[in-house]
DNA sequence: TGCCAGGCATCTA
DNA sequence: TAGATGCATGGC
């Protein structure tokens, strides 16, 4: 027996300040587990428990996959550089401030387009089981009752009726044509990946079911465009971390989500010790949320 | 029990 | 073209 494919705990790298907590509950990714020995996750088929201790991070998994941990961890990434670079930013110190531990997860493609599919309009408790149910539809079991994300040919071979079980509404069509897209060549990330951002974004939103939000947060998760985050955007996810009076329930989620576009923003817009552009002023948030009254109260703008 | 959710497509004025 | 509405389902 190959002893090298042999799971067992060993030091990764340096966590850099990464806490697991902060990072896997910040609604970026949908299939981790907290448990007593640390985070199970499963990814692009691969089984793993992280945990970090003395600021290591320590995975329990085969080290031959350590090269696609390293990567989907961002271990590579110096987030104490950007710290302190965020220092000189009152708005970006307060994110950093909130959640320094937290870190943007670089995640197979597919499975963030799925995700996040099935994220619009819903709550995540509800897209966890949606993508546990999704799993175990036409996902391989890696193990006794544990599945990994499905392939674009496995979900592709689906049928509405046979999506009925995950119980997902409307997006099991939006799921089945994504698969398909991938599967006859017409949706390819690595295509993508060479594009320029925008017109990866345009691709992407040519999909049924892809609008502004879901086609971003695929650039930045699933294919690596850090910077796939508009200066609106951003400016909307850091209201919310910095003003959270009057935020929807789902404060938690959108904190989440505000530090991890403020993260990748800075890094990949602001020059060392240059202040962030001013905030375009824009009204409220979307119509439809206008029209329910869940608008989030405008409030006065800070000085970056 | 009823509101609302990490949107989007479609309809209408 | 902007605004309104409907969509399926379940968490809270």
């Amino acid at each position: 027996m190959d002893e090298s494919k042999v799971p067992g705990w060993h030091v990764l790298g340096s966590a850099g300040g990464m806490d697991l907590d902060q990072t896997l509950t910040s609604g970026q990714c949908f299939r981790w587990q907290r448990q007593a020995d640390g985070w199970h996750g499963i990814a692009e088929g691969r089984r793993v428990t992280a945990k970090v201790e003395d600021d290591m991070l320590w995975l329990l998994s085969p080290p031959e996959e350590d090269g696609f941990w390293r990567h989907y961890f961002a271990l590579d990434t110096d987030y104490g550089a950007l710290h302190r670079r965020f220092a000189a930013s009152k708005r970006l110190a307060s994110c950093v401030e909130a959640a320094p531990g937290l870190r943007v997860l670089n995640q197979p493609f597919f499975e963030v387009l799925c995700t996040f599919l099935i994220s619009q309009n819903n709550n995540i408790p509800r897209i966890k089981g949606i993508v546990e149910r999704l799993c175990m539809l036409c996902g391989e079991e890696l193990a006794p009752g544990v599945y990994a994300f499905p392939a674009p040919e496995a979900l592709a071979t689906q049928t509405p009726e046979s999506m009925a079980v995950l119980r997902a509404g409307w997006r099991s069509d939006y799921l089945l044509n994504a698969a398909r897209r991938v599967c006859d060549g017409a949706l390819d990330p690595q295509t993508l990946s060479a594009l320029p951002m925008d017109a990866a974004r345009e691709q992407l939103m040519q999909l049924r079911g892809v609008g502004p939000k879901v086609a971003d947060c695929v650039l930045l998760y699933g294919l690596g465009f850090a910077d796939a985050c508009p200066m609106d955007v951003w400016m909307k996810r850091a209201m919310a971390v910095l003003f959270p009076r009057g935020m929807p329930r789902a404060a938690g989620a959108c904190k989440g989500i505000a530090q991890q576009y403020i993260f990748e923003y800075a890094r990949t817009h602001l020059p060392r010790g240059e202040k962030p552009p001013a905030k375009p002023r824009k009204p409220g948030l979307s119509r439809a949320k206008s029209a329910k009254g869940k608008t989030l109260p405008r409030e006065p703008e800070q000085s970056c």
